[in-house]
DNA sequence: ATGAAAGCGCTAACAA
DNA sequence: TTGTTAGCGCTTTCAT
């Protein structure tokens, strides 16, 4: 594009040393005479040199460049993680090339873009599905993932821990003397749904109260889908006096729909999320829920990533973080 | 990483050719014999050859990846824009890398990287500043703006009718009888936060209702800041009938304060805001709102791009798209 | 229609 | 400490 960028050679030249001796200099070696490299220096100043990364990825074959697989862009939940991986990255000087394949066939393309054609040393695959789109991934190619259980070994992976998470949104349900507690849940193929529904019940088992099917909803993250949660359990009937929502836009949806049912939240029925949307404290009422901190799960995901490139120890490796329980004006004591 | 993957000459070993002409095989030339070609193309098949990226731009001098900067990547509104750019970019073939840069510094130093090292294509600028940033960048080189107007010839922006739009958001307030409209604005050295101020004025001025600077505010956008602007107005007493928040989380945040003074949204107070986020449909009451759409603000970017990149045309374009009035329940007649 | 040679800009041996 | 010689895997002339 520009009228041919300066070269090693050019440098060489103006600086009457060997294009190597060049190349020493741009990549710090210790073998260069003091007074060789300041001539190098100012010769690269002059031309204004800047290496190519790609001359670089080509002799070197790593392009310092990763990847990350995202059903989507928008969601905040998955620009949170991939800022956070961003940043990271960026610390240690690799770009990333972030996309979204919102079904298998768009990521196994992606994948084979990605990593068949060599443009990327790693992957991060925000994967809430359990599918087995993993199985797409070249073995031993340094991968890690956001969001899912590993179903493989040599595979790793980091998410909130969601069992602990909904166990304790369950709980503080309960310690406020909820006993008709309601679940809505994202898409049941996702790990993620079905490990809250996991300590959902736990905590239920745990306090003696028995888990009822009918007070489960599957809903699909969205706000709507929220809303048809309410509208189903009033529907039904025997109401519930709380709501655990699996994440935050479907716990608005449920204080929404229950405004409509002209039911009184916290006083009628509490509500708590998962996510701690950054407008979830201006929700009416302000939503209590588990904040969990995606920027650091990229940030995680980063690092591990960056451990298995350099290291090639490709052992298993499953993080859990936790979330923080931050009580607001949603939830009040209730129960019979 | 993999244990030497198949080159083009693995390729024309296997299928008794020149390397050469499994290039021209590879690359959809039509100088090549039918049954040339199907051998070839069993060859790889045969050895799961996939072309080389790096490769392929080292010869070609193009890395076919554009970048992307933006102030963050979490903001709902970027977000948009960035994934429309995405999708689009794949459609092309290319691929794009997106950072953030939230300081003018960090801002130069990405633009440094990603133009004189990485050598990408081609550069979309989310920049709502109006400072020169736009300096740092090279000559000629493939740029388009988003979100900003052109402080200079020869570069391409593209963004929401700013204008026009606030026009229309506060002429829906007149229409309904309001003559105390209060503005709250993005921060004043943003072009958008300006040009929408231009649009409210322009139709107060049309309707004869005189401008008064105690009806605005500065805000961030940030809920907060829309909540800090009701607080202020109420301070000042002799309220507004209606407000117009310049987008929709400042919105949400005037119509958490005024529920906290005990004003009704929409019956003492209207509020209109701007972008139509996911969320702002279950809002209490439904926001009114400008819809935009903002991925096809990062199509358009991106085709811009293409357009620059493809024909070397530097022409400037300025490209202002619309916005839609989205009536829902913030908003009620009012006046004297 | 195909092949041979050269080169993209760098790094990696090896020599001097 | 520095220079020389080879590639990295492809595309691009130019022959044939």
């Amino acid at each position: 594009m520009n009228p041919s960028r300066p070269t090693i050679r050019d440098v060489a030249r103006q600086a009457g040393v060997s294009h190597q001796t060049v190349s020493r200099v741009i990549n710090g070696s210790e073998e260069v005479l003091p007074e060789t490299r300041a001539i190098v220096e100012a010769a690269i100043e002059e031309l204004g040199y800047r290496p190519s990364a790609i001359a670089r990825s080509m002799a070197r074959g790593s392009t310092h460049t990763l990847a990350i697989i995202s059903p989507n862009l928008t969601d905040y939940t998955f620009a949170s993680v991939i800022e956070g991986a961003e940043v990271e990255a960026r610390q240690h000087n690799y770009f990333v090339l972030s996309s979204s394949a919102s079904d298998p066939q768009a990521f196994q393309g992606l994948v084979d873009e990605l990593v068949g054609h060599r443009r990327v040393d790693g992957l991060i695959v925000i994967n809430p599905y359990a599918d087995d789109r993993y199985q797409h991934i070249p073995n031993n190619f340094p991968v890690v993932f956001v969001g899912a259980r590993s179903h493989d070994e040599n595979v790793c992976s980091i998410s909130l821990d969601d069992e602990k998470v909904a166990y304790e949104a369950t709980q503080h349900l309960i310690s406020l003397g909820h006993k008709r507690i309601a679940l809505v849940t994202g898409p049941m193929e996702e790990d993620c749904s079905q490990d809250r529904l996991e300590g959902y019940r736990h905590a239920l088992k745990e306090a003696g109260i028995p888990f009822d099917q009918t007070l489960v909803f599957e809903g699909d993250w969205s706000a709507s889908s929220g809303s048809d949660a309410l509208v189903d359990f009033v529907k039904k009937g025997d109401l519930p006096t709380a709501v655990f929502a699996q994440n935050d836009r479907m716990a608005m949806g449920v204080m929404r729909a229950a405004r409509d049912a002209n039911l009184n939240v916290p006083d009628q029925i509490s509500v708590i999320g998962v996510d701690d949307m950054p407008l979830s404290s201006y929700f009416d009422p302000p939503l209590t829920t588990m904040r969990q901190d995606m920027p650091l799960i990229g940030q995680e995901a980063i690092r591990k990533l960056m451990d298995i490139i350099q290291n090639k120890t490709v052992e298993q490796t499953v993080l859990k973080l936790p979330a923080q329980l931050v009580v607001r004006q949603s939830t009040f004591k209730g129960g019979d």
